[in-house]
DNA sequence: CGACTATTTGATAGGACTCAACCTCCGTGG
DNA sequence: CCACGGAGGTTGAGTCCTATCAAATAGTCG
């Protein structure tokens, strides 16, 4: 059951039914996997399209000396890049964050619907763009936000992917991130992330307990994040699902 | 005259003949740019895929407050993502730093060319997938390097990427970026950019002067950045040159 | 030569890190 | 049902890396 995935793209593009019957029969190898368990390491050969259907799931670097990078979070319906087939070999690890349900999608399989289907191709063109966009919000935060801007800023992003998936509820959504992992995500110490969130608590910014994180006062975070949301295109399909210019690149 | 692009191009696939003049005679509207100026600015409407033939440019994004952090650099040869043509309007900006000679690239004559030769639309994957892996790296740097091993990492970067087209002699090469710039490109300030950079002078790690940057010990700035040149695939032809599974893309 | 722009230097401040201890929550097992 | 152990969260103290501010010096270009 790819549905997460199909809510995703729909958010991209419209699907037609065959569109989506392919997507769910598609082979995915599905794996219920813990906590903290690598999925793919750096440097290993690529064999498939790793997509999250269940719980948090993150890409990061080691550096040699064992100090972690986060580059990313995978939430349900998020998948990796296609193109990835083109290299060989990983250049990150993908891990779990919390217990989640995993697909590998084989890369024939991918490469099938993408060529029987170029909406489909689309789509993944343009989770790849926002996924980029992700990227480069990531470099001005770490680059130049302080410890409580990046701390807004990331729960803001999480805030709008998770609603776009229907994962939250009264402003509030499952934050299964231990507060070592957001320090690897916003280059930030742990004990500095801990403090940063009593004083957002503090602010009633945020509720933050048992796994569990409620937003508060939404206007004020956006505030202090300089939060945009645009560049995660949630709204796009209207503007994709627009003239002649974009016909185009499908033909491809 | 697309060459720098092509050599960049060829360090991924092999081109055909046809596939180079076709690159050549493409209807490229070059442009002779200033230093510091914007080539295109955030919100604006993308028109063309912008091509970089000679000096430095660079992609970086604003916060309403003026703090500036850059995204990347755009070297001779360097493109942006033709993906791009998806969105509608860009989200970041695009500058030069030095003078520049700068190519805009129709949208139309993109898609043409690209729908025409796979193997380009291929070699343009390739060079996304490497600025992917170069904005992983920077978010690494950003997050968990010292000043003086982000600075060695940025060296080392561009050292490799001027290398592979042609633009190092005996270990130097043009360097136009300031310290300011530089501060914006690691996150951080000018004053602190110029005693990392009197830094490595001491240790007789650089020489810097004159808008002319040697590397005066190659070994050991590797060695404090850590720097591992794979994730640049400034040799990938080899690989992509290979068997089954890599043609099954270029037919899609 | 003058007006910028860029680099350098010094002094001071502050944000974030480290280390270390302690607390809290949970799941396991006796 | 409670004791135990481990992982994660919280606190405090002290330090260091990097930022800021300000002023002086060096370069560059018309």
């Amino acid at each position: 059951m790819a549905l997460p995935l199909i809510r995703k793209l729909e958010n991209y593009v419209h699907l037609a039914d065959i569109e989506k019957r392919s997507l769910m029969q598609a082979d995915f190898q599905i794996r219920e996997v813990d906590a903290r368990v690598d999925i793919i390491r750096e440097h290993q050969e690529v064999e498939g399209a790793t997509l999250v259907l269940e719980g948090f799931a993150c890409r990061y670097k080691l550096l040699p000396d064992g100090r972690r990078q986060m580059l990313g979070y995978m939430l349900p319906g998020d998948m990796c890049d296609p193109r990835i087939f083109l290299l060989d070999r990983m250049d990150h690890s993908i891990a779990t964050i919390s217990r989640a349900k995993i697909a590998v999608w084989p890369r024939k399989s991918v490469l099938g619907l993408t060529s029987l289907y170029p909406r489909i191709t689309r789509a993944f063109w343009w989770c790849a763009l926002v996924d980029e966009g992700i990227a480069r919000e990531w470099l001005v935060s770490l680059g130049q936000r302080t410890a409580l801007e990046r701390l807004a800023h990331l729960i803001c992003e999480l805030h709008h992917r998770l609603k776009a998936v229907d994962l939250v509820s009264g402003n509030g959504f499952d934050f299964p991130v231990t507060q070592a992992e957001l320090g690897d995500t916003l280059g930030l110490s742990a004990v500095h992330v801990n403090r940063t969130l009593q004083d957002m608590r503090r602010e009633r910014l945020v509720r933050l307990a048992g796994r569990r994180l409620t937003v508060l006062n939404h206007e004020a975070l956006s505030t202090i994040a300089m939060f945009n949301p645009d560049y995660l295109r949630l709204n796009a399909k209207m503007r994709s699902a627009r003239p002649a210019a974009v016909r185009q690149e499908t033909a491809e």
